[in-house]
DNA sequence: TATTTAATTGCCCAGTCGGTCAATAATTGA
DNA sequence: TCAATTATTGACCGACTGGGCAATTAAATA
């Protein structure tokens, strides 16, 4: 029992390594060695705990998105409208601790790998699929059942490009401003 | 004369290859050597003309933006009204050639470089300016000017998010379907 | 304690990449 | 025509990478 808890805190802490090493050096930078050096071990273990670098690097991508996801779930539940649960999602994809320049970096970077892991791709789209359906769970009340698809589409495509913007460390690119972005495209859009 | 003219179509030809490849390699991939394969040369050519893979690959970005951005501009000459200024520049950026999947990766591929790569950063910057800077022409006539920074801000996300979705290989999305976002947008959010 | 099992290391390997360079082919100009 | 310049090639190098592996250390179990 211990056993497998050592094997579970080793590939949390190398997972999580990986995801950090990525904010700072990319997908191309972030080398078994680095990884393994940020978290104080030697690269062996790496390939020990991982049977490859893909893999490892998919379960950092896992890693990063649960962590964003319990943000955004976290904050649903307090949330009783389906305005607030709008607002939660937002927020939630806002947090400072998430909207950072060096995160939105490591996205950037994993999304550019997409297209060539089919393990990567398979990820996104689950990470797509629930927050659609996270939206589309409060759009369903706010709007005819008819526009809330495309709704949906497009506070995606908000959120994304934001944080697309903020990866390329695009200096002016604030949380606030974000987050004032996303309210007034609500305010236009959704009917009140 | 000639000589030079040589050189220039070469640094062409080369520049294009190299974005090609970026489309189907992403940068990891996009060696110098299949890039000169690509162009049908050998690799010591590469860097006849190119100092390094890092010069290479800026020319690449800079032609590849050229290329749309003469779509805007050729679009942009037709406009008349502020309106018509509008649709030529959401219209120029989806335009067939130019939204499809392969291309909106290898643009993921060069912005997930952009924090580690200087000149690809003052790249990206021009860009971003000029496409702001085309909007604010426009936006200024069709909006209070406190407002139209904001709304500029945010049509430059929705192309953004619209163009990685696309990078992603996200089936779905088509080019009508990321058109009539933009333009249910602007419905929206422009007063008639 | 003795033995088995797991964790961890350091070194090695084969392959790849960006870049250099000397040699050759082609082109130019006088 | 002939020298000088340019274009082009292919071999080569050093550096680095992902991955494999045998050896060592630590831990757990009986």
């Amino acid at each position: 029992m211990k056993l497998t808890k050592i094997s579970a805190i080793r590939r949390k802490e190398l997972r999580q390594a990986a995801f950090e090493v990525l904010q700072q050096e990319g997908m191309a930078g972030a080398t078994l060695e680095k990884v393994a050096a940020h978290a104080g071990a030697s690269k062996g273990i790496v390939l020990h705990y991982f049977r490859s670098k893909q893999e490892l690097f998919e379960h950092a991508m896992r890693e990063a998105n649960l962590s964003l996801s319990e943000a955004v779930n976290a904050r649903l539940k307090q949330a009783t409208t389906p305005c607030e649960r709008l607002e939660a999602i937002i927020e939630g994809n806002f947090e400072e601790r998430f909207f950072r320049p060096s995160i939105c970096h490591a996205w950037l970077s994993l999304c550019a790998e997409v297209p060539r892991e089919p393990q990567l791709a398979r990820i996104q789209k689950v990470i797509h699929a629930r927050m659609r359906s996270n939206l589309m769970s409060a759009l369903v009340h706010l709007l005819p059942r008819a526009e809330c698809e495309a709704v949906a589409l497009a506070i995606t495509a908000l959120i994304d490009g934001l944080w697309l913007r903020a990866g390329l460390q695009s200096e002016g690119l604030t949380r606030d401003i974000a987050l004032s972005q996303m309210r007034e495209y609500l305010k236009y859009r959704i009917p009140r």
